[in-house]
Parts: C-alpha cells; structure tokens; sequence
DNA sequence: CTGAAAGCGCTTACAG
DNA sequence: CTGAAAGCGCTTACAG
C-alpha cells in the first residue's frame, strides 16, 4: 500500500484536512504547512489523482481523439496539445479511431467515464452525425473537421482556399489537365476536393478527381492506375501527406521524373518533402497553432460554457518546390 | 450532475451492489441482470472510473514516456503500444521529456499519482540512473534504451550490431572514409556509436565521430561543417531519422547529387526514405513489434512481479538503396 | 487558522 | 443470488 494522506497527517501531528490545504491552496500557518511537507518528505508521499478526482469533481483530463497519430498532420498537433495541457495542469488521454465510427463512439463513451473536462475531436465523418454538442456532457472542440452545421468550437484549416492556392499555382505554371487525389473518409478530403473543384470550373476546365481511403498503398495504387491511363493528367493534387508519399511513389514507378513527369502538390509541410526530387510543393498547415489554439479554446469554453460557439479557421500557405515547376 | 449507480439502482428496484455485480463480472440472476440494463440505457449512465480506480485500486493506465512523439520512432511506437493496451482494457498516459531529466522525473511523478499500473519508458540519459527499478512503486518496461546495469525489463534494438550492418554494407560498397552522426543525449546514440566504432576499427580504419543534440537542425549543421571540411567522409552515418533528414539537407545544400555524392545511410526506415534520390539506405527497426513486445512484458510483469527481469534484444535490418551505392 | 465529519461513486467482504 | 455496510483517499462546508 502506499501512503496516504491519513499517514502523513499522524506523522506531522495534525488533521487530514490541514494536510489537504497544506498541499492545496488553503490557508495554513506557516508553521503547520513546514511540519506537513516535512512530513511529506519523510514518507515520500503522493496524492492519489483518482480519489482526489472523485472528491473534487474535477478531472483535470481531456481527451483527444484523431484517426492516427501516424499521420504527420496528428503527430504535430497533438504534441502541441499535449504541451499546452500540462502547462494547464491538464492530463491528455490519446485514442485513434482509425476513421472508423464505431471506435470513435467507443472512445466518446470512455471519455464519458473519465469524466473529462472536454475533448479534441477530429471526428470521422459519419460519427459526427450521431452526436449533437452538449449531449456528451462535456465540451468538443472540432480540430481538421468541423461539424457541417452544428454549432460547436472548431480549428480548422481553410481547405477550400488552400485547394484553390494549390490550383492557381498549377494553372499559372501552365497545367492544365489537372486531377486530384482525395480522401474518402474524412469531410477534410471533401472539402479540398470542392476547393479543386470550384477553382478548376471557375477556370473553364474539368476537374477530374478520385477518392480513395486514407493510406499510402491506396493512393499509390490509385495514381499509378490513373497516371498509366488513357486520362492521365499533367498535374496531381494530393489531399494529404500520406496520399501524397503514395503520388510519388506511383509517379516513380512509372519512371517519371521529379520534376520532368507528371507534376505533383499536395498538402503538409513534412521536413522530407523539400528532399524528394527538386521539392515537392505543398500547402503547409499551422500545425502547432492548430493544437494550441484548440486546447486554449477548451479552456475558454470551460471557464464560459456559455459563450457562442466560434470556429477559427486558419489560413494554409503554399510552399511552391520543384514538383510543380512548369515544363519547357 | 452526472448520474450514479444508485440512480440506477433506484431505477431497477435493486441495491447498488447488484448493479455493480450486474455491470461487472459478479453473479447476478438474468432478470435482475435484464431490469438493471435496461435501467442503464434508460438513464443514459456511465460508470465513474475515478471512483472505480478508487475502490479497486486498480487503475488500470499505463504511463508512456518518450523523448518526443514527433520522432517518427516514438509515433510508431506509441501507436502500437496504444493499440496493445486499449486492447488488454487499459488507458494510456503519453508524456514528452525532450530528453529533460527534468521533465522525466516530474512525470514519473505524476506516473505514481495516478498510480499507474506500470510505465513504459525511454529514459533520459542522465535520469535513468536516479532511480531503481522498484523504488517508483510500479514495474517499468524501458524502450529504445536500457539501463546499462538496471535488472529492468526492456525491449531494445541491437544497436551495436545495427552499425556493424551499416558499416559492412558501406564497406563492401568501397568506402573507406566513413564517418559518423550520432545523437548526444541518449544511451541509443552512444551504442550505436560503439558498434560504428568497433567495426571499423575492426577493419583497420579510424572511426571519426561527431555528436549533436537530436534534431534535423542540429545535424545538418554539423554535417554540412563537416562535409565542407578538409576531413570530409565519403560516407556518413546518421543514428537516427532525424540525424538522417539533417545529413541529406547539408548534402544536399553542398550541391551534392543522392546518388553521387557522399554516400549516406542511418536509422529507421520511413516512407519517404525511398524517395530521397534513387532511396536512402537505412535500418529498419520493427517499431510496431517494440511497442506490442513492450505492452507484453508489462502485462507479464503486472502477472508475475517475481519473474526474472528480461531484456529483448530486436534485430534491425539492412533496407540497401542508392544513397550507398558504389561510385564508379 | 484548525479539526471533526460528511460524502464523492464505486467495489467487496460479510451475512443471509 | 441479494442487500446493508464499510471503506478506497481525498476535499470541503461547517463549527469553532
């Protein structure tokens, strides 16, 4: 057994609940508080979290919950929440749903038990349909994905203007045929494909896309069949970095050149994608803004659940490499 | 409020103490079992973990400490060990250090607060000798890196036989000047540095050195000094995926060509790492099987406290791509 | 400032 | 199989 605080308080001469202010905020004689913390040190002991969790109602904890923490895109912004929530004096509890809803309303029922102070969601596409902010009993913040309709905090990237950065560049650069790379499980991939969309009509040209599940071996498969087609485009946009790694990879396998085959954009600034050919060219995300600006969000709406829902949206910036140059 | 067991109870008809038998595994007859469920889903309740931890005094959590879940190594890792410990019912704690003693220590606390069932830990160099295994309260599985005297569960990569492989390989390939990036704050670095060291001086050859704090930045500093200088290698070995990126930048910004100019491999083999040139030459280490071995070893441990404390020793394996190719 | 007491929401011997 | 009761380790009104 470990000490508990019933032990500290006979070896220090005093009552529980001098122990507890000693070790709180509470208002305690100097003389008793040095008497409780010699204590302390002498039987090395440790608050239970759990049980002062329970008595205070406070959790202290927030979950966040992403597809895969593999995901570059992930990996950096939880590492940003993570940073911002200890600072907090905040625990984080990490889950991967794998864009799968059933794993999403697993780990939604969880957070539910840990009783926690709010959650960091990117939400898959069909579960954010099942839930309705406030019917969790616990504060959402949206990050990648925000709820179409609902009225929930969100940070998310403007992917519709980043689309059309990603095309104007291609257009300027002197492509025409363009296709895009798209992911079919998440609204992120919906929305940078309605970006490519508008700004390619809005150009007077088709915009032809595919949609394929969030991994490298899908999207490889997925470009090296187009890129060998009868349609094959001069230029492709991927939707994110993993379906981006896949591009180039089928870009490779058929031979082409970087830059010289078929020019590649995509989206997330990783540190390998200056080094691939003359650069791969690409919309970077503030990541770590990302995080920070939603785990303080959670603390705003946790000091003031009644304040209007607010969705930032931040803007993505085009990092232009070799992968795109225009072709002599 | 959140509701409680006794609102189900009051609900059912029963006492709490069959709601707690009818929730958990105790025997209940099926139509109190039936009348309790139904109660459950009418009320919408979720049972409190806090107060569950509590009272069993099982916490059911397992700490996962590393130095940063942006190395890709870590990501991986972490992912694994996630999916092993959701798998067995318990919760993960995922903490940062940065290599800060400092930080490492203030976790470990945390760690006994929440009073972990155990912790899975790629210790700090430095922090790892300021504690004895069994003195935190909790069994510890180190990764990546064991204490080098610590009778300690651990799962680590062969390290010194890892940069023996490198060092072959580039040997056979017809290098003779090779030289060595190694990261300067963990014990991973320092072994890996060993093995370079022991197999070139096993074939007769210096084995120059650098070490540098464990960032692309860092590296490519030191590399690119390195390779500008008139002690440049031919070759370079990188002791990690970080150390890598840097090396390529500096190569890279000496105008070298991949293949072509100095040769270049190191550690973990991540997607991009074929991309980079005609690919990078790395060692690939089983990060999913670290992770699920080190899960293991912790559910062995929590099993059996008495066991004999095992160390895994993993192979790394050669991935040979153009970046160590023969120059002609 | 200090202590005795109640109670957070559970689980688990202890009786029946 | 079932229930009444004790208690996990804290915090926090309530008195003094």
């Amino acid at each position: 057994m470990s000490t508990s605080i019933k032990d500290v308080a006979a070896l220090a001469g005093v009552s529980v609940a001098t122990v507890s202010r000693a070790l709180g905020n509470g208002p305690v004689s100097p003389e008793l508080k040095a008497k409780v913390e010699a204590a302390v040190a002498q039987c090395g002991y440790r608050p239970n979290l759990s049980a002062r969790r329970l008595r205070s109602q406070l959790s202290q904890t927030v979950g966040l919950i992403v597809s895969d923490i593999r995901n570059p895109f992930f990996t950096a912004v939880s590492r940003a929440v993570e940073d911002a929530a200890y600072a907090a004096g905040m625990r984080v509890i990490l889950c991967n749903t794998d864009e799968d809803p059933a794993k999403e309303a697993m780990y939604l029922r969880l957070m539910q038990e840990e009783r926690v102070s709010g959650v960091i969601l990117a939400a898959t596409r069909s579960g954010a349909a099942d839930w309705r902010p406030g019917a969790l009993g616990f504060p959402v913040v949206m990050i990648d994905r925000a709820a179409p309709d609902a009225a929930c905090d969100a940070v998310v990237l403007d992917n519709r203007a980043a689309s059309g950065l990603l095309v104007a560049h291609l257009l300027e650069q002197g492509y025409r045929r363009i296709g895009g790379l798209f992911g079919n499980t998440s609204s992120t991939g919906s929305e940078r494909h309605a970006g490519f969309e508008a700004a390619m009509r809005q150009a007077g040209l088709d915009a032809p896309a595919r949609f394929v599940a969030p991994s490298a071996e899908e999207a490889e498969r997925a470009a090296a069949a187009w890129l060998s087609g009868a349609d094959a485009p001069e230029a492709l946009i991927a939707s994110n970095g993993l379906l981006l790694l896949g591009a180039v990879k089928a870009a490779r396998g058929q031979g082409a050149a970087i830059p010289g085959g078929v020019a590649l954009a995509g989206f997330d600034n990783e540190g390998w994608t200056e080094l691939v050919g003359e650069g791969l060219t690409v919309i970077e995300q503030p990541v770590a803004a990302i995080g920070a600006e939603a785990m303080a969000m959670l603390l705003q709406r946790l000091q003031d659940p009644q304040r209007a829902a607010r969705k930032v949206v931040l803007a993505g910036r085009l990092v232009a490499r070799g992968s795109s140059r225009r072709r002599v």
